[in-house]
DNA sequence: ACGGTAAGCGGAACCGGTTCCGGTTGCAAG
DNA sequence: CTTGCAACCGGAACCGGTTCCGCTTACCGT
């Protein structure tokens, strides 16, 4: 869990022992909360729960959607990291599916988080890193393949990584996972060389 | 504006008087409000402007998505009756992206209509009407030109709309007009024949 | 050790959506 | 015209997210 305070203390001073602290104890107890309550829980039981004020909560996320992506955090870079090795294993349109399949699947098993991704895609803020980093695991993806087949060239993984957002905020639900597929057939129809 | 209490009274034994003159006043009231103030206008204002309490707003309109959907619903109307003379003077094709591309401007031009389209594409309940509605516009769409072109036979019309409504909501932003038009092109390359 | 202060704290207050319920009223049957 | 009651009304109360601000404290320089 050390990996997710070294993102944000690389752009500012270190924080006062009692803030990292607490934010600490917040993401913990915000991730316990979320696997137990789901989307639903409230971010005053999360603060009490963790024993603070929600005025802390806020100072450290300005939002709840924020709070929600920073809980995910890591696992969305494991689901970034696991691009290449798709790629290599795979044939190039297969890993695409694959990864895509994969991330709708996240999307819908972290209750909350399409809507803290709508956030993270649609802000035109600081949240970039998360989007960067999915933009990358796209890119990597949708070039794999090297002279042969994979994806056209006039396709940016901006672009996909906001269809496949669009997709898990109309397919993240419960019964939803064939819609979810037949979407990213769609898509897929329009990013592979024809 | 009579057109719309009409839909209404098609399902349900007629409405007491008071409770007709409320539902209209609510309509028109509305209607201004969001023309106003944009989607940020709130369910309570709106109710002292029409002189009604929140209660019987929401008596009528069980949540602020479905009044929005209702306050907009006959240019949706009006948009889907497009469909069919787009497709008639134009080449298929640029007859679907015409009309994607004015479905995704009346989203972003009607201050959250987008949110409202959300709700009666996701949820399961009644709301089938304005769904129906939209997707037989898309049908015709897909199936005119007859045996010559259009769209691949197993596109469905519903994933066509449920992929619109994804755009919307990621694209319907204010200077995200050129976000739409991409994803419009990339999910014409998986809807229309090779 | 001490003091000044920037950083941090917590929770009351605010705001908007939604629910609930005691009182009211249009309407039709007698 | 009276009366019964289902339908309707309004707004107080509730709930969850967010903001604000007076008080506290960790940290650094002396």
């Amino acid at each position: 869990m050390t990996g997710i305070e070294g993102d944000a203390a690389r752009h500012r001073r270190p924080l006062r022992a009692d803030a990292q602290r607490n934010e600490d104890r917040l993401l913990e107890t915000a991730a316990a909360v979320l696997a137990r309550e789901g989307a639903g829980a409230s971010v005053k039981d999360i603060a009490r729960e963790a024993g603070v004020g929600v005025g802390t909560l806020y100072r450290r996320f300005p939002s709840k959607e924020l709070l929600v992506e920073a809980v995910y955090r890591q696992e969305v870079r494991r689901l970034c990291e696991a691009a290449p090795h798709l790629a290599a294993t795979l044939p190039p349109v297969d890993a695409l599916r694959t990864w895509m399949e994969r991330f709708i699947d996240f999307m819908a098993a972290k209750s909350g988080m399409a809507d803290a991704l709508r956030v993270v895609l649609t802000d035109d803020g600081e949240r970039l890193q998360t989007r960067a980093l999915l933009a990358e695991a796209i890119d990597h993806l949708l070039s794999s393949g090297e002279g042969e087949s994979a994806a056209r060239p006039d396709v940016a993984a901006q672009d996909v990584l906001m269809a496949l957002g669009g997709i898990s905020l109309m397919a993240a639900g419960e019964n939803r996972r064939d819609l979810a597929t037949r979407l990213i057939d769609l898509l897929l129809r329009g990013v592979v060389r024809s």
